[in-house]
RNA sequence: GGGCGAGUAGCUCAAUUGGAUAGAGCACCGGCCUUCUAAGCCGGGGGUUGUGGGUUCGAUCCCCGCCUCGCCCA
């Protein structure tokens, strides 16, 4: 409701500045004074036109203060505007008027057209899941949300794609230690993958230990006696290049183990994700963008389009280069070769990394000719929901396609800065700028350890290390927090008090609530910060239930539901009842923060789109923490059911509801739920 | 060496993208459970926003220099 206020307002001035002074302003703020008492809605329009007018602002904020007056009939939920400050407009709203509308739900609505593929988790298969992938999960999972249709708003056609990258040399890492370490064969890998299961271990842990001792043994780590000769260190990285070769190219056992093992790797990422309540709907293949040969289609609308040739000369001679962002304008004058363009294709014929990856994302927004992927059913989620992936085969018959899409947003860590850079500037160089503009890196800063917490896991720092701000995870290292631990370990903590809260409840139920608890703590956790923010992860805060976290928004709903209960009425009855009551009791002290409850709860699409246009997910956690601290604040100011005045008590009902209400809607976009007690 | 990001309270982070008195959580100190759940609430201390200049009605935010840290590239 706030959002349509706004609305409201801007249009009203853009009309009054038309009429008055002839001037249209592209864009102006509306701002929140910084007390209620000044009202609920702050105007600094004066000072922007200040310049353009040249006119005092407070002279301008006086003319405009007379034209909104004026016209009140034209805002009926404005009930006067004055002047502040230096040339402040302040706004007061009709408090009555706004409650009722916002107990009608009536809000602005956010979406359009258009199919937004929205890309993440993309682990590569050969271990398991850490805290770093929890954070790319859980800020695409709700990024996703937020953009998608539901019964609060319009949103968009929304894709889920989780990018597998099942051919490279981390998989092949795995296959030498399962071949070359471990001495097995591909039944022997189908064995060990039957113990595992028979035993409930598995199979993404036994990587991360078996991927962590491959990585030493190319450098002669521990599994050796003595440290290797320099012509056996050799041997090794002949044979990890040769597994990775023999991947790549298919039909052989190396190939078969890989996919084997990177298949079920999948499997189980797929599974700790659905712990969390995130799905997906496509798992794109590196080996399909190999086999089907989209590369050969990338590079032949490159080079029509000109953005890739043969550079003749220099360093990159007989390489396919690309010019960098931004040196269009100074390509080789004088005929030198540009030694700052982006190889492409090496001299010996090998694509880049970047070089598949601009034909994927060509593929994406459908500008591949004649290529797409296969799909067959991979996963089906408990809703029915079927999660596809990739063949080279044919497509079942139901198969959706995920290209053609209007947006993307990629989560990647800011490490892919550059890569992902050069993916634009070759689009945009191709002269698909519609697209270049529609692609959104989602960049987000790694999660790291403290010092401390790596300690405490039992790893070896050097003293340097010791002295850092933090500890990179590293899967080569084998230094990190695997995922599917650290939810187990919330859990757990969240168990022992809901079993001594509630030790009447059944188990099945208590291990439930402890679950959504747990999960909430941890995708709130990943949430609270803003992207660029390195997280230095510590068990001490990442455990906390207490203070700016999930459950205490969790904790602030269970305790509005408990008003309804005990009072045997509904937040809906309350609402309604709303409509028909007088609202006097809104105004003056006790009635200003009632009031500011229901004001913070009508922001809601306000942050929506906000955190959709910034890409910040951040700020509605930020939202749902400081709504949940409103409405306990009003929950200890208040007690709603020793009211005596009954427009009073239909009032605080109606708040609490609206509070719950809100409340419940935020956490569902964070992907967290409300327990029904705590 | 080049590119990107960061530096704000003892610690971890915000600051509606240039707005009014820079705010939260944690930690610390003090108070509040016979009331709708204390996973909570109230109060307190704690700041030259790394540093030096500049731009303007107004700068934590924008520009330039310097210092420190992280990441990426060579």
């Amino acid at each position: 409701m706030y959002r349509t206020i706004q609305q409201q307002l801007q249009a009203r001035i853009q009309a009054i500045l038309q009429q008055k002074y002839e001037v249209t302003l592209a864009q102006f703020a509306v701002e929140q004074p910084p007390a209620i008492a000044m009202g609920e809605l702050a105007l600094p329009v004066a000072f922007e036109l200040a310049k353009r007018l040249r006119k005092a602002p407070r002279a301008i904020a006086t003319e405009l203060a007379a034209e909104l007056n004026a016209s009140l009939s034209e805002l009926p939920l404005v009930a006067s505007v004055e002047i502040a400050g230096a040339g402040y407009l302040n706004v007061r709203l009709d408090r009555a008027a706004v409650v009722r509308e916002i107990a009608a739900d009536r809000h602005a609505d956010i979406g359009g057209p258009g199919f937004k593929l929205v890309e993440h988790t993309s682990i590569n298969p050969n271990k398991a899941a850490h805290i770093g992938h929890l954070r790319n999960a859980i800020l695409g999972d709700t990024f996703q949300r937020l953009l998608r249709s539901d019964a609060y708003k319009s949103g968009y056609q929304v894709g889920v794609q989780n990018y597998i990258d099942n051919t490279g040399v981390q998989v092949a890492d795995v296959v030498v230690g399962l071949m070359h370490l471990e001495g097995k064969t591909l039944a022997g890998t189908r064995e060990l993958m039957n113990d595992l299961a028979s035993r409930n271990h598995r199979i993404d842990f036994y990587c991360w230990d078996l991927y962590a001792r491959v990585s030493q043994w190319y450098t002669g780590g521990v599994d050796d006696a003595t440290p290797p000769e320099p012509a056996e260190l050799a041997r090794r990285k002949q044979v990890r290049l040769d597994t990775l070769h023999a991947i790549e190219h298919g039909g052989n056992e190396a190939a078969e183990i890989a996919e084997l093992i990177s298949t079920a790797i999948v499997r189980r990422h797929l599974e700790t994700m659905q712990r969390l309540g995130i799905e997906y709907d496509f798992l794109p293949r590196e080996s399909e963008v190999l086999h089907l040969h989209f590369w050969d289609a990338g590079r032949q609308l490159m080079l029509e389009k000109g953005v890739l040739y043969l550079e003749t000369e220099g360093k990159n001679k007989g390489c396919y280069v690309m010019r960098r962002a931004g040196n269009e304008s100074e390509a080789p004058a004088d005929g030198a070769p540009d030694e700052d363009a982006k190889v492409i294709v090496r001299s010996n014929g090998t694509v880049t990394y970047v070089g598949k990856d601009i034909a994927y994302h060509l593929w994406k927004f459908g500008l591949l000719p004649g290529k797409d992927f296969g799909y067959q059913p991979f996963y089906t989620y408990a809703d029915e929901r079927i999660c596809w992936i990739s063949t080279s085969g044919e497509s079942a018959p139901n198969a959706p396609t995920f290209g053609r899409a209007d947006a993307i947003y990629n989560v990647i860590d800011s490490r892919q800065n550059d890569p992902q850079n050069n993916v634009i500037a070759a689009l945009r160089g191709m002269g698909f700028t519609d697209a270049a503009d529609h692609y959104t890196h989602f960049s987000y800063e790694m999660v790291a350890m403290t010092p401390r917490c790596a300690i405490d896991l039992g790893y070896q720092l050097t003293d340097e290390d010791r002295q850092r701000p933090f500890i990179e995870v590293s899967g080569r290292k084998g230094y990190g927090v695997k995922a599917d631990d650290l939810m187990d370990k919330l859990i757990a903590a969240a168990l022992a008090e809901v079993d001594a809260r509630h030790p009447e409840l059944p188990a099945a139920e208590r291990e439930q609530i402890a679950r959504q608890i747990g999960i909430g703590a941890l995708r709130y956790f990943m949430l609270r910060y803003t992207r660029n923010t390195v997280i230095a992860f510590d068990f001490k805060d990442a455990l906390s239930f207490e203070g700016e976290t999930g459950p205490y928004v969790q904790y602030a709903i269970v305790r509005a539901a408990n008003i309804f209960r005990k009072d045997g009425s509904t937040p809906q009855a309350a609402l309604q009842a709303v409509q028909s009551i007088d609202l006097s009791a809104l105004s003056g002290d006790d009635g200003t923060s009632v009031w500011e409850t229901w004001l913070l709860a009508s922001r809601l699409s306000l942050l929506i789109e906000q955190a959709i246009a910034t890409a910040e997910p951040a700020y509605l956690a930020r939202y749902a923490f400081q709504l949940a601290q409103q409405f306990n604040n009003f929950y200890h100011k208040h007690h709603v059911l020793n009211e005596q005045d009954p427009a009073k008590k239909t009032l605080y009902l109606a708040t609490a509801a609206v509070a719950m209400r809100e409340m419940t809607r935020a956490l569902a976009y964070l992907g967290i739920e409300s327990p029904p007690v705590m």
